[in-house]
RNA sequence: GGGCGCAUAGCUCAGCGGGAGAGCGCUCGCUUCACACGCGAGAGGUCCCUGGUUCGAUCCCAGGUGCGCCCACCA
């Protein structure tokens, strides 16, 4: 073994080798019936891993391989998103950088493509996987756009429209001029914008003034039907019925009362335009209005006299007429939050166009009662109760996108317009027969078919085997921003199609943020490729510091953790050279015949329990802290320490407890490191079985009243150390292992009795105080006042060695 | 505008009612036969501010200040 230990090529070797030799498998090392299910959250097939992904990746394969270790039948479902608008958003700019377009190429053309594109170059992510060493089951990899995976989701649909949940209607949509699709509220992203609110006056149609409302997006006065006030505004209330003229189109129109008109904003009265607002689709349709059309799906004019000019044209024209006649009152510079495709980051255009929807009321209420009644659990808790609002409040999910690459809708029509739903395709219609069938062009959002997820990779709609062994999961882990979009929808279709729900705990990961506080983002610049500190100080050392950091909401990133983790990988494979040197030929036993043998086993026995309270927690962060003062100041620091002379010596039970020992070292610190560790297991002897599927230490009750055995030790080290005084130990044992650990011989400056001595007097005065302290000693449980009392006793008796 | 969270050592963060901690960085001493990616010692903190509860508050409560994230149809 080299001094130095170098991650990368052993970190290769052996996820070839583990994954060669099937121990990635489902089931693989299995020794108990109980199964342990989790699914990776799917990443888009045109994707690379970042930092979010990694973290997920070292979170879910930390469970994993704990679950493993202890028989479970542990299944790790990998595979890839077909990531609608997302895919097409990469391969349209392909496009349209070799100077064609979708639309030039058609439909067929661009899906083929689009296929071509995929399996060339796209499905990388699982390559970073298994650099990471995730120990997922790759034999199974499953993609959203797979022929069964298609069955799965257009049965899904089928059964929503049985049922009545699907239904069409002509709503005020979020409409991306640029994929010239619809999109979900959730995929809208605000963008804070400099804009300019201007005040256009809007005169009364009888004459006498007029009315000035507040608009930043004056093109869309050519289709307003309507201007509106508070009721209860006292400016406004004799303009109420009356009638105004929208300029330009010279239009009379009502003015309306609406009590959701904010009189504080502006003048208080605002234009009303259904065809191009959201707010406004409401109070037109409440208020009997028509809706009237002036800017097209491609973002550009289509009003009678402005068609084909843009936005900004358009602007310039009625701003022009506006001023022309005084009607352009004033012009602010306005900021304020605009919606933005959070693809390519156009500004939505609210459009109104026929899509479909999903009725969510009543859905969703069986995934609200699961939730309630805990059966499904987010962490932490707070995410749980906004798990549960965002459930309550869910608006129908419009379901439909007018793009190419997905799954197309399962309803066809027939001439006659009947519409039928079935799967698979239907050969005529179901009411009238007619032959001739029409299939809806458009597709489904992405998330309609990663909602299927947890059971559509185990074979759904066919009742497999599999499906009945490993649905529902265990757990499922992600971000924050994704709870709504897939979490919601996994539990809610589970139980719709399934009766159950899809797995019990939904640990949502803290998000990783640039090392400056800024959120890592390509754009900005600030996104870190976490294949730089992999390549950089390896996989486990990455694993280990994302883990570590991964505690609070929002984290930095922070490469110090990283080297922490190298730090201790090192230091792990060092004392295992310490040991496996000092022990050829021996067998790894459990034979504590000397003191630090003891403590040791009763301190790893301690750390076991310590990291599985954190792993059953899933609070990574503390699980890595146990691990690395276990091997740092436990192992290292004291156990070798204390039991290297005995080695030199040839001590046999030293040498078998050592390699023991050292067996369950490498076992806790597995499911974190589990590269260095299963190098380190294959040069202990008799050690044929790998690490990955070995089983999880178990506790020894005899262990646990050696915790203690070296508290006197330790002190008296720590005043030797300090002053030069050797405080005086009880026994033998005792005082080996303190020559051992300090070597006094090897000391050289003398110790500051002194200063030792002041800082006992301070304790043993304050320990007085609060012992002297009635309300204290009554007060405060017996057993913090026992503990006081024994430190007062034990500091009084180290002030009286140093000559006090 | 709503929700959630964070403010502790120079940096990144743990601790969350009874002695202020870790890693990195810094200072000093060590080429000690596992490791200089090391070993030992050490400096460095009104635990954001103001009140309150308590025998006792970094920890609980209220308010303030400053940050961050998520969400959101004020034109």
């Amino acid at each position: 073994m080299e001094a130095l230990y170098d991650p990368s090529g052993v970190e290769r070797r052996w996820q070839e080798r583990w994954e060669a030799e099937g121990l990635y498998a489902a089931g693989a090392g299995r020794r108990r019936d109980e199964t342990f299910v989790i699914c990776v959250p799917p990443p888009n097939v045109t994707g690379d891993l970042h930092m979010g992904h990694a973290l997920n990746g070292a979170i879910q394969d930390a469970l994993v391989r704990w679950h493993r270790m202890q028989g479970y039948d542990t299944l790790w479902q990998p595979g890839y998103d077909h990531a609608g608008i997302s895919t097409q958003n990469v391969v349209e700019k392909q496009l349209v950088a070799e100077g064609t377009s979708r639309r030039e190429i058609g439909r067929e053309a661009f899906v083929a493509r689009t296929w071509d594109w995929l399996e060339k170059t796209g499905m990388t992510i699982m390559g970073q996987y298994r650099r990471l060493g995730a120990s997922l089951d790759y034999s199974r990899e499953r993609f959203t756009m797979d022929d069964d995976y298609v069955r799965a989701v257009m049965t899904f649909f089928v059964r929503l429209w049985e049922q009545g949940w699907i239904y069409r209607a002509n709503r005020i949509v979020n409409w991306c001029p640029f994929h010239e699709t619809a999109i979900s509220d959730l995929e809208v992203e605000h963008v804070e914008m400099d804009d300019t609110l201007y005040r256009i006056l809007y005169p009364f149609a009888d004459g006498g003034g007029g009315l000035t409302i507040a608009t930043v997006r004056p093109p869309t006065l050519l289709a307003d039907v309507a201007v509106a006030v508070h009721p209860d505004d006292p400016r406004y209330a004799g303009a109420v019925g009356r009638e105004v003229v929208v300029p330009v189109v010279e239009r009379r129109v009502p003015v309306v009362a609406d009590a959701r008109v904010d009189p504080e904003f502006g003048t208080g009265a605002v234009k009303i335009t259904p065809g191009h607002d959201p707010l406004d689709f409401e109070i037109g349709r409440d208020h009997g209005l028509e809706t009237l059309t002036a800017i097209g799906p491609d973002g550009r004019m289509v009003f009678p006299g402005f068609e084909g000019l843009s936005q900004e044209e358009a602007n310039e024209r009625i701003l022009a007429w506006l001023t022309e006649r005084g009607q352009l009152e004033r012009r602010d510079p306005y900021r304020h939050a605009v919606g933005t495709c959070e693809r390519c980051h156009t500004r939505i255009e609210p459009l109104v166009s026929p899509q479909w929807w999903c009725r969510m009321e009543g859905l969703g209420a069986p995934a609200i009662e699961a939730l309630r009644e805990r059966r499904v659990r987010f962490h932490p808790e707070s995410q749980h109760r906004f798990a549960i609002e965002s459930l309550e409040n869910a608006p129908d999910w419009c379901i439909s996108r007018q793009l190419w690459w997905g799954h197309q809708i399962p309803v066809w029509t027939c001439r006659d317009g009947h519409q039928v739903s079935a799967w698979p395709p239907p050969e005529s219609c179901s009411e009238c027969g007619a032959s001739e069938l029409e299939r809806d062009p458009d597709v489904l959002d992405t998330w309609f078919s990663s909602a299927l997820w947890p059971f559509a990779t185990l074979g759904w709609p066919d009742e497999t085997d599999e499906l009945a062994r490993y649905y529902p999961g265990d757990v499922s882990v992600t971000a924050r921003e994704i709870i709504r979009l897939w979490e919601n929808r996994m539990i809610f279709s589970g139980l719709f199609l399934r009766g159950d729900i899809p797995f019990t705990d939904v640990i949502i990961t803290s998000t990783i943020l640039a090392a400056d506080g800024r959120r890592m983002s390509k754009s900005l610049g600030t996104g870190v490729d976490p294949m730089e500190p992999i390549e950089a100080h390896g996989a486990d050392a990455t694993r280990y510091g994302l883990l570590k950091i991964s505690s609070t909401q929002d984290v930095r990133y922070a490469i110090g953790a990283i080297e922490e983790g190298r730090k201790l990988a090192n230091k792990l494979w060092n004392v295992s050279r310490l040991i496996l040197q000092q022990t050829a030929g021996a067998e790894p036993a459990e034979r504590p015949s000397a003191l630090e043998e003891r403590w040791i086993l009763a301190r790893l026995d301690a750390a076991r329990a310590a990291v599985e309270d954190a792993w059953s927690r899933f609070d990574f962060a503390a699980a890595t802290n146990v691990l690395y003062h276990l091997t740092f100041d436990d192992f290292c620091d004291w156990y070798a320490e204390a039991v290297k002379p005995r080695l030199y010596d040839g001590d046999e039970d030293a040498r078998a407890t050592g390699l023991a020992a050292l067996a369950r070292l490498l076992a806790l610190l597995h499911p974190v490191m589990p590269h260095v560790t299963e190098e380190i297991w294959s040069y202990l002897p008799a050690r044929e079985e790998r690490l990955v599927v070995a089983p999880w230490p178990e506790p020894d009750a005899a262990y646990a009243e050696w915790e203690g055995a070296l508290e006197r030790v330790q002190e008296a080290a720590r005043v030797f150390r300090r002053s030069g005084v050797r405080v005086e130990l009880g026994g033998e044992e005792e005082r080996r292992v303190f020559e051992a650990v300090v070597r006094p011989e090897r000391r050289q400056a003398a110790g500051d009795a002194d200063a030792e001595r002041e800082r006992l007097r301070k304790e043993i005065a304050r320990a007085e105080g609060m012992l002297a302290n009635e309300r204290f000693v009554g007060n405060a449980p017996a057993d913090v006042v026992e503990a006081e009392r024994a430190k007062l006793e034990r500091y009084r008796g180290e002030l009286a060695l140093l000559g006090e």
